[in-house]
DNA sequence: AGCGTTTGATAGTTTTACTATTAAAAAAAA
DNA sequence: TTTTTTTTAATAGTAAAACTATCAAACGCT
Protein backbone atom coordinates (compact mmCIF):
# COMPACT_ATOMS: atom_id res chain seq x y z
CA UNK A 1 0.00 0.00 0.00
CA UNK A 2 1.76 3.32 -1.38
CA UNK A 3 1.73 6.54 0.55
CA UNK A 4 -0.58 7.83 -2.21
CA UNK A 5 -3.24 5.06 -1.90
CA UNK A 6 -3.52 6.10 1.96
CA UNK A 7 -4.02 9.77 1.28
CA UNK A 8 -6.48 8.85 -1.35
CA UNK A 9 -8.59 6.59 0.87
CA UNK A 10 -8.27 10.04 3.73
CA UNK A 11 -9.54 11.95 0.92
CA UNK A 12 -12.38 9.67 -0.10
CA UNK A 13 -13.23 9.50 3.57
CA UNK A 14 -13.33 13.77 3.86
CA UNK A 15 -14.92 14.15 1.27
CA UNK A 16 -18.51 12.11 3.11
CA UNK A 17 -20.77 15.45 3.38
CA UNK A 18 -21.03 16.40 6.47
CA UNK A 19 -24.90 16.57 6.30
CA UNK A 20 -24.89 12.93 6.28
CA UNK A 21 -24.11 12.60 9.95
CA UNK A 22 -25.08 14.70 12.96
CA UNK A 23 -21.74 13.48 14.65
CA UNK A 24 -18.87 11.71 11.82
CA UNK A 25 -18.94 8.41 13.25
CA UNK A 26 -15.68 8.11 11.50
CA UNK A 27 -14.24 9.87 14.40
CA UNK A 28 -14.87 7.52 17.17
CA UNK A 29 -15.07 3.82 18.57
CA UNK A 30 -18.61 4.07 19.24
CA UNK A 31 -19.60 5.68 15.72
CA UNK A 32 -17.96 2.79 13.74
CA UNK A 33 -19.68 0.10 15.73
CA UNK A 34 -23.12 1.90 14.53
CA UNK A 35 -21.44 1.67 11.14
CA UNK A 36 -20.59 -1.78 11.46
CA UNK A 37 -22.98 -3.07 13.04
CA UNK A 38 -25.83 -1.35 11.03
CA UNK A 39 -24.26 -2.65 8.12
CA UNK A 40 -24.93 -6.41 9.38
CA UNK A 41 -28.44 -5.73 10.63
CA UNK A 42 -29.42 -4.48 7.84
CA UNK A 43 -28.48 -7.22 5.52
CA UNK A 44 -29.44 -9.78 8.01
CA UNK A 45 -33.40 -8.35 8.62
CA UNK A 46 -33.97 -5.63 5.83
CA UNK A 47 -34.14 -1.81 6.41
CA UNK A 48 -37.88 -1.92 7.38
CA UNK A 49 -37.33 -4.26 10.65
CA UNK A 50 -34.10 -2.57 11.93
CA UNK A 51 -34.74 -0.30 14.35
CA UNK A 52 -31.89 1.60 16.48
CA UNK A 53 -32.81 -0.26 19.58
CA UNK A 54 -32.04 -3.72 18.41
CA UNK A 55 -28.38 -1.80 16.82
CA UNK A 56 -28.13 -0.30 20.06
CA UNK A 57 -28.50 -4.09 22.03
CA UNK A 58 -25.52 -5.27 18.75
CA UNK A 59 -22.95 -2.85 19.67
CA UNK A 60 -23.89 -2.98 23.21
CA UNK A 61 -24.65 0.85 23.79
CA UNK A 62 -28.44 3.00 23.80
CA UNK A 63 -30.79 4.59 21.51
CA UNK A 64 -30.13 7.90 22.58
CA UNK A 65 -26.26 7.48 22.01
CA UNK A 66 -26.96 6.43 18.50
CA UNK A 67 -29.28 9.52 18.10
CA UNK A 68 -26.27 11.36 18.44
CA UNK A 69 -24.93 10.46 15.15
CA UNK A 70 -27.48 9.92 13.31
CA UNK A 71 -30.91 11.65 13.32
CA UNK A 72 -33.18 8.83 12.59
CA UNK A 73 -32.43 5.53 10.72
CA UNK A 74 -33.45 6.80 6.95
CA UNK A 75 -30.48 9.25 7.50
CA UNK A 76 -27.73 6.17 8.31
CA UNK A 77 -29.33 4.06 5.62
CA UNK A 78 -28.39 6.97 3.20
CA UNK A 79 -24.85 7.31 4.92
CA UNK A 80 -24.42 3.73 4.27
CA UNK A 81 -25.55 4.06 0.65
CA UNK A 82 -23.47 7.48 0.43
CA UNK A 83 -20.51 5.83 1.73
CA UNK A 84 -20.85 3.22 -0.94
CA UNK A 85 -21.11 5.33 -4.21
CA UNK A 86 -18.34 7.42 -3.25
CA UNK A 87 -16.13 4.37 -2.72
CA UNK A 88 -16.95 2.90 -6.33
CA UNK A 89 -16.58 6.65 -8.00
CA UNK A 90 -13.13 6.55 -5.87
CA UNK A 91 -12.23 3.27 -7.24
CA UNK A 92 -13.05 3.89 -10.59
CA UNK A 93 -11.66 7.28 -10.95
CA UNK A 94 -8.63 5.80 -9.29
CA UNK A 95 -8.42 2.64 -12.00
CA UNK A 96 -9.05 4.74 -14.96
CA UNK A 97 -6.74 7.68 -14.09
CA UNK A 98 -4.13 6.45 -16.74
CA UNK A 99 -6.37 4.89 -19.23
CA UNK A 100 -6.66 7.09 -22.94
CA UNK A 101 -8.99 4.89 -24.56
CA UNK A 102 -12.75 5.85 -23.06
CA UNK A 103 -14.40 2.96 -24.58
CA UNK A 104 -11.54 0.62 -22.32
CA UNK A 105 -12.59 3.66 -19.29
CA UNK A 106 -16.27 2.49 -19.48
CA UNK A 107 -15.16 -1.13 -19.50
CA UNK A 108 -13.11 -0.79 -16.58
CA UNK A 109 -16.37 0.96 -14.87
CA UNK A 110 -18.72 -1.62 -15.79
CA UNK A 111 -16.25 -4.23 -14.41
CA UNK A 112 -16.30 -2.29 -10.90
CA UNK A 113 -19.55 -1.86 -10.68
CA UNK A 114 -21.02 -5.33 -11.31
CA UNK A 115 -18.39 -6.94 -9.92
CA UNK A 116 -19.55 -8.74 -6.56
CA UNK A 117 -16.92 -7.88 -3.35
CA UNK A 118 -16.21 -10.80 -1.14
CA UNK A 119 -16.21 -11.10 2.60
CA UNK A 120 -12.83 -10.59 2.90
CA UNK A 121 -12.94 -6.74 1.44
CA UNK A 122 -12.90 -4.90 4.22
CA UNK A 123 -12.37 -0.97 4.17
CA UNK A 124 -11.68 0.59 7.63
CA UNK A 125 -13.65 -2.28 8.97
CA UNK A 126 -16.59 -1.93 7.03
CA UNK A 127 -17.83 -5.82 5.49
CA UNK A 128 -17.60 -4.62 1.67
CA UNK A 129 -20.22 -7.43 1.14
CA UNK A 130 -22.59 -7.02 3.17
CA UNK A 131 -22.86 -3.53 2.58
CA UNK A 132 -23.26 -4.62 -1.04
CA UNK A 133 -26.24 -6.58 -0.60
CA UNK A 134 -27.66 -4.03 1.60
CA UNK A 135 -27.12 -1.49 -1.60
CA UNK A 136 -29.10 -3.94 -3.67
CA UNK A 137 -31.89 -4.17 -1.85
CA UNK A 138 -32.15 -0.60 -0.10
CA UNK A 139 -30.64 1.94 -2.22
CA UNK A 140 -33.65 2.93 -3.95
CA UNK A 141 -35.20 3.77 -0.43
CA UNK A 142 -32.67 6.39 0.32
CA UNK A 143 -34.18 8.96 -2.78
CA UNK A 144 -38.03 6.98 -3.40
CA UNK A 145 -39.17 9.81 -0.65
CA UNK A 146 -41.50 13.02 -0.27
CA UNK A 147 -38.04 14.27 1.65
CA UNK A 148 -35.98 13.88 -2.15
CA UNK A 149 -35.71 17.41 -2.75
CA UNK A 150 -34.55 18.77 0.91
CA UNK A 151 -32.13 15.66 0.82
CA UNK A 152 -30.79 16.73 -2.32
CA UNK A 153 -29.97 19.72 -1.76
CA UNK A 154 -28.41 18.94 1.37
CA UNK A 155 -25.81 16.95 -0.83
CA UNK A 156 -27.03 13.84 0.19
CA UNK A 157 -27.02 12.42 -3.13
CA UNK A 158 -23.73 13.75 -4.30
CA UNK A 159 -21.96 10.62 -4.64
CA UNK A 160 -24.01 8.67 -6.06
CA UNK A 161 -24.85 11.68 -8.79
CA UNK A 162 -20.62 12.48 -9.34
CA UNK A 163 -20.55 8.95 -10.33
CA UNK A 164 -22.96 9.33 -12.93
CA UNK A 165 -21.13 11.90 -14.17
CA UNK A 166 -17.94 10.15 -14.32
CA UNK A 167 -19.25 7.60 -16.51
CA UNK A 168 -21.39 9.50 -18.59
CA UNK A 169 -18.82 11.64 -19.39
CA UNK A 170 -16.63 8.54 -20.87
CA UNK A 171 -20.09 7.63 -22.90
CA UNK A 172 -19.98 11.00 -24.16
CA UNK A 173 -16.39 10.80 -25.40
CA UNK A 174 -17.42 7.66 -27.14
CA UNK A 175 -20.48 8.82 -29.17
CA UNK A 176 -20.54 12.68 -28.27
CA UNK A 177 -23.85 12.74 -30.12
CA UNK A 178 -25.73 10.09 -27.84
CA UNK A 179 -28.94 12.20 -26.12
CA UNK A 180 -29.08 10.54 -23.01
CA UNK A 181 -25.54 9.83 -21.27
CA UNK A 182 -26.74 10.44 -18.01
CA UNK A 183 -30.04 8.66 -17.83
CA UNK A 184 -28.25 6.26 -19.98
CA UNK A 185 -26.07 5.37 -16.78
CA UNK A 186 -28.29 6.18 -14.69
CA UNK A 187 -30.47 3.63 -16.20
CA UNK A 188 -27.23 1.08 -16.28
CA UNK A 189 -26.28 1.64 -12.16
CA UNK A 190 -30.19 0.76 -10.97
CA UNK A 191 -29.53 -2.15 -13.35
CA UNK A 192 -26.39 -3.24 -11.86
CA UNK A 193 -28.44 -4.18 -8.77
CA UNK A 194 -31.95 -4.73 -9.99
CA UNK A 195 -30.97 -7.38 -12.48
CA UNK A 196 -29.14 -9.42 -9.24
CA UNK A 197 -32.22 -8.99 -6.87
CA UNK A 198 -34.15 -10.33 -9.91
CA UNK A 199 -31.93 -13.16 -10.47
CA UNK A 200 -31.99 -14.07 -6.96
CA UNK A 201 -35.58 -13.20 -5.95
CA UNK A 202 -37.66 -12.58 -8.92
CA UNK A 203 -35.84 -14.83 -12.44
CA UNK A 204 -38.81 -14.56 -14.42
CA UNK A 205 -37.75 -10.69 -14.74
CA UNK A 206 -34.26 -11.62 -15.85
CA UNK A 207 -32.47 -14.09 -18.10
CA UNK A 208 -29.18 -14.00 -15.21
CA UNK A 209 -29.94 -17.14 -13.84
CA UNK A 210 -28.61 -18.27 -10.54
CA UNK A 211 -26.63 -21.48 -11.51
CA UNK A 212 -24.05 -19.38 -13.10
CA UNK A 213 -21.50 -16.71 -11.64
CA UNK A 214 -24.59 -14.20 -11.74
CA UNK A 215 -22.04 -11.01 -11.62
CA UNK A 216 -20.17 -12.08 -14.41
CA UNK A 217 -23.67 -12.76 -16.44
CA UNK A 218 -24.76 -9.18 -15.28
CA UNK A 219 -21.58 -7.30 -16.26
CA UNK A 220 -22.02 -8.93 -20.01
CA UNK A 221 -25.74 -7.79 -19.89
CA UNK A 222 -24.61 -4.02 -18.82
CA UNK A 223 -21.89 -4.32 -21.05
CA UNK A 224 -24.12 -5.27 -24.26
CA UNK A 225 -26.97 -2.86 -23.48
CA UNK A 226 -24.36 -0.24 -22.88
CA UNK A 227 -22.39 -0.11 -25.72
CA UNK A 228 -25.20 -0.91 -28.41
CA UNK A 229 -26.83 1.83 -27.18
CA UNK A 230 -24.59 4.05 -27.56
CA UNK A 231 -23.15 2.74 -30.87
CA UNK A 232 -23.44 4.97 -34.37
CA UNK B 1 -67.75 0.93 -25.52
CA UNK B 2 -68.54 -3.09 -26.79
CA UNK B 3 -69.48 -5.58 -25.07
CA UNK B 4 -66.31 -7.47 -25.57
CA UNK B 5 -64.73 -4.08 -23.69
CA UNK B 6 -66.57 -4.91 -20.45
CA UNK B 7 -65.93 -8.42 -20.87
CA UNK B 8 -62.76 -7.62 -20.84
CA UNK B 9 -62.56 -5.47 -17.72
CA UNK B 10 -64.72 -7.91 -15.58
CA UNK B 11 -61.44 -10.16 -16.76
CA UNK B 12 -59.34 -7.80 -15.83
CA UNK B 13 -60.73 -7.21 -12.59
CA UNK B 14 -61.31 -10.66 -11.45
CA UNK B 15 -57.81 -11.86 -12.42
CA UNK B 16 -56.49 -9.64 -9.65
CA UNK B 17 -54.62 -12.57 -7.66
CA UNK B 18 -56.64 -13.16 -4.44
CA UNK B 19 -54.05 -13.41 -2.23
CA UNK B 20 -53.65 -9.98 -2.78
CA UNK B 21 -56.39 -9.14 0.11
CA UNK B 22 -58.16 -10.38 2.48
CA UNK B 23 -61.65 -9.62 1.40
CA UNK B 24 -61.99 -8.07 -2.23
CA UNK B 25 -62.34 -4.30 -1.98
CA UNK B 26 -64.05 -4.35 -5.48
CA UNK B 27 -67.11 -5.99 -3.81
CA UNK B 28 -67.78 -3.52 -1.80
CA UNK B 29 -68.88 0.35 -1.50
CA UNK B 30 -66.34 0.84 1.46
CA UNK B 31 -63.68 -1.42 -0.30
CA UNK B 32 -63.85 0.60 -3.00
CA UNK B 33 -63.63 3.68 -0.90
CA UNK B 34 -60.15 1.99 0.22
CA UNK B 35 -58.49 1.49 -2.79
CA UNK B 36 -59.73 5.66 -4.03
CA UNK B 37 -58.70 7.12 -1.00
CA UNK B 38 -55.24 5.34 -0.02
CA UNK B 39 -53.74 6.12 -3.77
CA UNK B 40 -54.77 9.58 -3.25
CA UNK B 41 -53.16 9.46 0.54
CA UNK B 42 -50.39 8.12 -0.85
CA UNK B 43 -49.56 10.12 -3.54
CA UNK B 44 -50.07 13.19 -1.15
CA UNK B 45 -48.39 12.06 1.93
CA UNK B 46 -46.13 8.95 0.33
CA UNK B 47 -46.33 5.34 1.39
CA UNK B 48 -43.99 5.85 4.64
CA UNK B 49 -46.57 9.10 6.11
CA UNK B 50 -49.13 6.89 5.14
CA UNK B 51 -51.20 4.76 7.83
CA UNK B 52 -54.52 3.09 8.32
CA UNK B 53 -55.40 5.63 10.84
CA UNK B 54 -55.58 8.23 8.69
CA UNK B 55 -56.55 6.56 5.68
CA UNK B 56 -60.06 5.62 8.22
CA UNK B 57 -60.25 9.14 8.90
CA UNK B 58 -60.17 10.29 4.92
CA UNK B 59 -62.91 7.57 4.02
CA UNK B 60 -64.94 8.02 7.46
CA UNK B 61 -64.83 4.43 8.78
CA UNK B 62 -62.10 2.27 11.48
CA UNK B 63 -59.09 1.18 11.49
CA UNK B 64 -60.38 -2.15 12.13
CA UNK B 65 -62.61 -2.15 9.07
CA UNK B 66 -59.49 -1.31 6.89
CA UNK B 67 -58.15 -4.51 8.23
CA UNK B 68 -60.85 -6.78 7.25
CA UNK B 69 -59.78 -5.95 3.52
CA UNK B 70 -55.77 -5.74 3.74
CA UNK B 71 -53.28 -7.25 6.73
CA UNK B 72 -51.51 -4.25 6.08
CA UNK B 73 -50.32 -1.22 4.33
CA UNK B 74 -47.53 -2.93 2.90
CA UNK B 75 -50.05 -5.88 1.47
CA UNK B 76 -52.22 -2.82 0.07
CA UNK B 77 -49.54 -0.99 -1.65
CA UNK B 78 -49.02 -4.59 -3.20
CA UNK B 79 -52.34 -4.54 -4.37
CA UNK B 80 -52.78 -0.78 -5.83
CA UNK B 81 -49.27 -1.61 -7.99
CA UNK B 82 -50.98 -4.90 -9.15
CA UNK B 83 -54.00 -3.06 -10.45
CA UNK B 84 -51.93 -0.82 -11.98
CA UNK B 85 -49.48 -3.59 -13.79
CA UNK B 86 -52.49 -5.96 -14.91
CA UNK B 87 -54.32 -2.82 -16.13
CA UNK B 88 -50.83 -1.90 -18.32
CA UNK B 89 -50.51 -5.63 -19.38
CA UNK B 90 -54.49 -6.12 -20.55
CA UNK B 91 -54.40 -2.34 -22.39
CA UNK B 92 -50.56 -3.07 -24.39
CA UNK B 93 -52.50 -6.69 -25.38
CA UNK B 94 -55.78 -5.42 -26.41
CA UNK B 95 -54.00 -2.86 -28.49
CA UNK B 96 -51.34 -4.97 -29.86
CA UNK B 97 -53.50 -7.43 -30.51
CA UNK B 98 -54.48 -7.36 -34.05
CA UNK B 99 -50.83 -6.22 -35.08
CA UNK B 100 -48.61 -8.56 -36.78
CA UNK B 101 -45.26 -6.68 -36.99
CA UNK B 102 -43.22 -7.13 -33.90
CA UNK B 103 -41.63 -3.76 -33.93
CA UNK B 104 -44.58 -2.67 -34.46
CA UNK B 105 -46.11 -3.91 -30.76
CA UNK B 106 -43.19 -2.74 -29.14
CA UNK B 107 -43.58 -0.09 -30.08
CA UNK B 108 -47.10 0.81 -29.27
CA UNK B 109 -45.96 -1.57 -25.98
CA UNK B 110 -43.34 0.83 -24.97
CA UNK B 111 -45.88 3.85 -26.07
CA UNK B 112 -48.26 2.74 -23.21
CA UNK B 113 -45.64 2.24 -20.34
CA UNK B 114 -44.30 6.07 -20.90
CA UNK B 115 -47.30 7.25 -21.41
CA UNK B 116 -48.86 10.08 -18.92
CA UNK B 117 -52.07 9.04 -17.53
CA UNK B 118 -54.26 12.41 -17.31
CA UNK B 119 -56.32 13.27 -14.63
CA UNK B 120 -59.78 12.56 -15.95
CA UNK B 121 -58.38 8.85 -16.89
CA UNK B 122 -60.87 7.14 -14.16
CA UNK B 123 -61.27 3.60 -14.22
CA UNK B 124 -63.74 1.66 -12.22
CA UNK B 125 -63.45 5.26 -9.61
CA UNK B 126 -59.91 5.13 -9.39
CA UNK B 127 -57.59 8.30 -10.43
CA UNK B 128 -55.06 6.82 -12.90
CA UNK B 129 -52.82 9.73 -12.93
CA UNK B 130 -52.46 9.25 -9.18
CA UNK B 131 -51.83 5.94 -9.44
CA UNK B 132 -49.25 6.47 -12.20
CA UNK B 133 -47.55 8.79 -9.50
CA UNK B 134 -47.53 6.13 -6.92
CA UNK B 135 -45.97 3.61 -9.19
CA UNK B 136 -43.20 6.27 -9.98
CA UNK B 137 -42.10 6.82 -6.66
CA UNK B 138 -43.38 3.07 -4.84
CA UNK B 139 -43.57 0.42 -6.97
CA UNK B 140 -39.69 -0.84 -5.80
CA UNK B 141 -40.80 -1.06 -2.46
CA UNK B 142 -43.59 -3.81 -2.94
CA UNK B 143 -40.41 -6.35 -3.72
CA UNK B 144 -37.41 -4.80 -1.96
CA UNK B 145 -38.15 -6.56 1.25
CA UNK B 146 -37.25 -9.89 3.21
CA UNK B 147 -40.48 -11.10 2.47
CA UNK B 148 -40.07 -11.35 -1.23
CA UNK B 149 -39.74 -14.70 -2.01
CA UNK B 150 -43.09 -15.89 0.24
CA UNK B 151 -44.90 -12.65 -1.51
CA UNK B 152 -43.40 -14.12 -5.19
CA UNK B 153 -44.69 -17.63 -3.98
CA UNK B 154 -48.22 -16.55 -3.20
CA UNK B 155 -48.28 -14.64 -6.70
CA UNK B 156 -48.11 -10.91 -5.51
CA UNK B 157 -46.15 -9.83 -8.65
CA UNK B 158 -47.59 -11.81 -11.20
CA UNK B 159 -48.99 -8.83 -13.63
CA UNK B 160 -45.46 -7.13 -13.70
CA UNK B 161 -43.86 -10.44 -14.41
CA UNK B 162 -46.29 -10.80 -17.40
CA UNK B 163 -46.57 -7.63 -18.83
CA UNK B 164 -42.72 -8.24 -18.90
CA UNK B 165 -43.06 -11.40 -20.47
CA UNK B 166 -45.34 -10.04 -23.06
CA UNK B 167 -42.88 -7.55 -24.02
CA UNK B 168 -39.63 -9.85 -24.09
CA UNK B 169 -41.71 -11.57 -26.38
CA UNK B 170 -41.64 -9.37 -28.95
CA UNK B 171 -38.03 -8.61 -28.31
CA UNK B 172 -37.75 -12.37 -29.02
CA UNK B 173 -39.24 -11.97 -32.35
CA UNK B 174 -37.77 -9.10 -33.03
CA UNK B 175 -34.40 -10.47 -32.52
CA UNK B 176 -34.40 -13.97 -31.69
CA UNK B 177 -30.73 -14.36 -30.58
CA UNK B 178 -30.87 -11.40 -28.28
CA UNK B 179 -29.43 -13.38 -25.19
CA UNK B 180 -31.12 -10.76 -22.79
CA UNK B 181 -34.64 -10.28 -23.39
CA UNK B 182 -35.98 -10.32 -19.56
CA UNK B 183 -33.57 -8.41 -18.30
CA UNK B 184 -33.61 -5.87 -21.03
CA UNK B 185 -37.48 -5.67 -20.87
CA UNK B 186 -37.32 -5.22 -16.83
CA UNK B 187 -34.79 -2.19 -16.69
CA UNK B 188 -37.08 -0.77 -19.37
CA UNK B 189 -40.15 -0.87 -16.87
CA UNK B 190 -37.84 0.28 -14.29
CA UNK B 191 -36.47 2.71 -16.29
CA UNK B 192 -39.66 4.35 -17.69
CA UNK B 193 -40.88 5.14 -13.58
CA UNK B 194 -37.08 6.15 -12.75
CA UNK B 195 -36.46 8.53 -15.75
CA UNK B 196 -39.48 10.47 -14.73
CA UNK B 197 -38.73 10.66 -10.75
CA UNK B 198 -35.13 12.10 -11.36
CA UNK B 199 -36.41 13.84 -14.25
CA UNK B 200 -38.09 15.67 -11.56
CA UNK B 201 -36.20 14.94 -8.56
CA UNK B 202 -32.41 14.41 -9.27
CA UNK B 203 -31.97 15.89 -13.05
CA UNK B 204 -28.25 15.37 -12.57
CA UNK B 205 -29.51 11.73 -13.36
CA UNK B 206 -31.07 12.10 -16.06
CA UNK B 207 -31.11 13.98 -19.83
CA UNK B 208 -34.77 14.16 -19.77
CA UNK B 209 -35.16 18.23 -18.70
CA UNK B 210 -38.24 18.98 -16.93
CA UNK B 211 -39.15 21.74 -19.13
CA UNK B 212 -40.37 19.95 -21.92
CA UNK B 213 -42.98 17.20 -21.99
CA UNK B 214 -41.07 14.40 -19.68
CA UNK B 215 -43.26 11.54 -21.12
CA UNK B 216 -42.45 12.25 -24.63
CA UNK B 217 -38.93 12.45 -23.87
CA UNK B 218 -38.48 9.48 -21.89
CA UNK B 219 -40.60 7.59 -24.72
CA UNK B 220 -37.65 8.64 -27.16
CA UNK B 221 -34.65 7.50 -24.36
CA UNK B 222 -36.58 3.94 -23.69
CA UNK B 223 -37.09 3.56 -27.72
CA UNK B 224 -33.53 4.61 -28.75
CA UNK B 225 -32.16 2.26 -25.79
CA UNK B 226 -34.19 -0.88 -26.57
CA UNK B 227 -34.23 -0.96 -30.33
CA UNK B 228 -30.31 -0.45 -30.25
CA UNK B 229 -29.93 -2.52 -28.17
CA UNK B 230 -31.63 -5.24 -29.36
CA UNK B 231 -30.33 -4.46 -33.31
CA UNK B 232 -28.07 -7.17 -35.02
C1' DA C 1 -89.65 -10.93 10.87
C1' DG C 2 -85.60 -13.36 11.32
C1' DC C 3 -80.84 -14.45 9.75
C1' DG C 4 -76.26 -13.79 8.57
C1' DT C 5 -72.94 -10.60 7.16
C1' DT C 6 -70.77 -6.15 7.24
C1' DT C 7 -69.51 -2.15 9.54
C1' DG C 8 -68.75 1.13 13.44
C1' DA C 9 -67.40 2.17 18.04
C1' DT C 10 -64.50 1.38 21.57
C1' DA C 11 -60.67 -0.24 23.88
C1' DG C 12 -56.47 -2.21 24.56
C1' DT C 13 -51.38 -4.12 23.47
C1' DT C 14 -46.93 -3.99 21.73
C1' DT C 15 -43.44 -1.81 19.23
C1' DT C 16 -41.25 2.09 17.15
C1' DA C 17 -39.32 6.42 17.03
C1' DC C 18 -38.07 9.58 19.38
C1' DT C 19 -36.70 13.30 23.64
C1' DA C 20 -35.00 14.55 28.18
C1' DT C 21 -32.25 14.11 32.26
C1' DT C 22 -28.57 12.82 34.96
C1' DA C 23 -24.55 10.43 36.32
C1' DA C 24 -20.38 8.11 35.14
C1' DA C 25 -16.42 7.62 32.34
C1' DA C 26 -13.05 9.13 29.26
C1' DA C 27 -10.34 12.55 27.01
C1' DA C 28 -8.22 16.92 26.83
C1' DA C 29 -6.43 21.03 28.93
C1' DA C 30 -4.38 23.39 32.68
C1' DT D 1 -2.01 15.60 38.28
C1' DT D 2 -5.96 17.90 38.84
C1' DT D 3 -9.63 20.26 36.52
C1' DT D 4 -12.64 20.90 32.85
C1' DT D 5 -14.99 19.47 28.94
C1' DT D 6 -16.81 16.11 26.10
C1' DT D 7 -18.73 11.65 25.36
C1' DT D 8 -21.34 7.84 26.69
C1' DA D 9 -24.54 4.96 29.54
C1' DA D 10 -28.60 4.40 32.18
C1' DT D 11 -33.06 5.43 32.88
C1' DA D 12 -37.40 7.18 32.01
C1' DG D 13 -40.91 8.81 29.49
C1' DT D 14 -44.10 10.27 25.29
C1' DA D 15 -46.61 10.03 21.00
C1' DA D 16 -47.76 7.60 17.32
C1' DA D 17 -48.01 3.28 14.57
C1' DA D 18 -49.45 -1.21 13.89
C1' DC D 19 -52.06 -4.12 15.11
C1' DT D 20 -56.09 -7.36 17.81
C1' DA D 21 -60.45 -8.15 20.15
C1' DT D 22 -65.15 -7.45 21.34
C1' DC D 23 -69.76 -6.16 20.79
C1' DA D 24 -73.64 -3.77 19.11
C1' DA D 25 -75.89 -1.52 15.32
C1' DA D 26 -77.09 -1.52 10.55
C1' DC D 27 -77.98 -3.67 6.37
C1' DG D 28 -79.32 -7.05 2.85
C1' DC D 29 -81.76 -11.09 1.97
C1' DT D 30 -85.37 -14.75 2.07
Amino acid sequence: MSVDYIIMIAQLQLQLNPSLYLRDPQSSDLGQRIITESIKLIDEMGFEAFTFKKLSIAINSTEASIYRYFENKHRLLIYLIAWYWNYLDYKINYETHNIKEPKEKLRIALKFIAKELSDDDMFSGVSESALQRVVIQESDKTYLTKNVDLDNKEGLFRGYKSLCVTIAEYVKQINPEFEYPHSLVSTCLEAAHQQVFFAKHLPTLSDINGKEDIHQQNLEFLTTFIFKTISK
